[in-house]
DNA sequence: CAAATGCTAGACTAGTCAGTATGACTTCTC
DNA sequence: GAGAAGTCATACTGACTAGTCTAGCATTTG
């Protein structure tokens, strides 16, 4: 027994033109890439040889590019956090009208429903909370404080519409879909409660421009 | 070695005056409560010897009133679900006007903020969503969605305001609630991006009711 | 060529966990 | 008092896991 098996023909492609940095990063990538797949799957309780493998990597190797399984899951969520927080509200929905301003903020929050990716991260990060309460403040910080911010000075800043309190409103906003995005698909809710995406967009917009002429005319 | 030790005086208190079926069901009741403490605060990974140390009891009693880990579970959450379902909305706030009706929703849904057991179960059950669909789903069909088509009654029934999709506004008012919830106290946000709930409330209360108002108007 | 670096497969350590088995103790019922 | 039912502490099995170690292979660099 304990016969070493043949040495697999270990060919490696020459990979020719590309410099060193970016072949040290390219393990790293395929490890990460693993390592979403299989956490997002299966949540943090994924197993290391699970990662390695779905990356196509010894397990080693993970371990030479992680201090321990903490470092690459919390490097994982940071990564991801970034590549969800790039793709927020842009400059030039500003100039927009209030009505098509929210409705497009309104469809580009629910458009993440149809990402497997964000709704299991989302699952993930609340569920792992209790353990990992950093990973949920840097959700908190760097995803949703901004997206709230920038609404409330949208709606603060808007000649078309006044409230009393734009910062609760951006709130109730933005309650609104990310609930909408947990409760339909995070939570499996669309079968016993199935409702339109458009249906609750513009219930959202009636009300918050009917809000803000009210707020008009009351000042 | 393998020296059994003294049998410890393993005295049990008469317990007179409880029928069969009260004993019975004792030691299920304080199963029940050990894993509940240690369910809500570790996860689904808790382990069996440590829940039953926590119920004070030996592991082979936790096997003998629930098959395996995922029964003793499932028997807990749908325990969980049952009685944070019956602290509901009561019959006798349909009575209220529209105003006080809404603020006294939004009290109640924002006082589980207090309630470590409430956070706790919310986390738990969005983060096992993945492994245990079965369970969100009961969230859904047996918390949420009472809950929503309640409000959504009161919202068409009521004569001082009018929608022209009470179901979408009941969402939106539950979604801005919950959200608050998950935000502020499941993700750890409140130092984050603190807000007092009567400024939540208040922004609610304000929005649905202009929003109501213009639905009289333009009918 | 020779050293260095990064990788691979696989064995290994030490520990945990779900679930089962054993044998003894207590209480109730007949 | 005998038997049944429930419980107890403890030990055990088998599987799995995080992380380490070894020894060898491939490529780059000096």
């Amino acid at each position: 027994m304990n016969s070493r098996p043949a040495p697999t023909s270990n060919s490696r492609a020459p990979e020719e033109g590309k410099d060193n940095v970016t072949r040290l990063s390219e393990k790293r990538e395929k490890i990460l890439e693993g390592a979403l797949r299989v956490f997002l799957a299966q949540g943090y309780s994924a197993s290391m040889d699970a990662i390695a493998a779905e990356a196509g990597v010894a397990k080693q190797t993970v371990y030479s590019h992680f201090k321990d399984k903490h470092s690459l899951f919390s490097a994982l969520i940071d990564r991801l956090l970034d590549h969800f927080v790039s793709a927020g509200l842009t400059a030039d929905l500003l100039a927009l009208d209030a009505r098509s301003f929210i409705r497009k903020i309104a469809h580009i929050t629910l458009s993440r429903m149809d990402d497997w990716e964000y709704v299991s991260l989302l699952r993930l990060i609340i569920g792992e909370s209790g353990r990992f309460p950093e990973l949920s403040e840097l959700y908190v910080s760097h995803m949703v404080k901004p997206g709230i911010e920038k609404l409330a000075a949208y709606l603060r800043a808007n000649e078309q519409v006044r409230f009393s309190d734009p910062e609760a409103t951006a709130r109730i906003i933005h309650g609104a879909l990310i609930n909408f995005v947990i409760l339909q698909e995070v939570m499996h809710g669309k079968h016993a409660m199935p409702m339109s995406r458009e249906r609750l967009i513009n219930s959202i917009v009636d009300m918050v421009l009917f809000a803000g002429e009210q707020g008009k005319q009351s000042s």
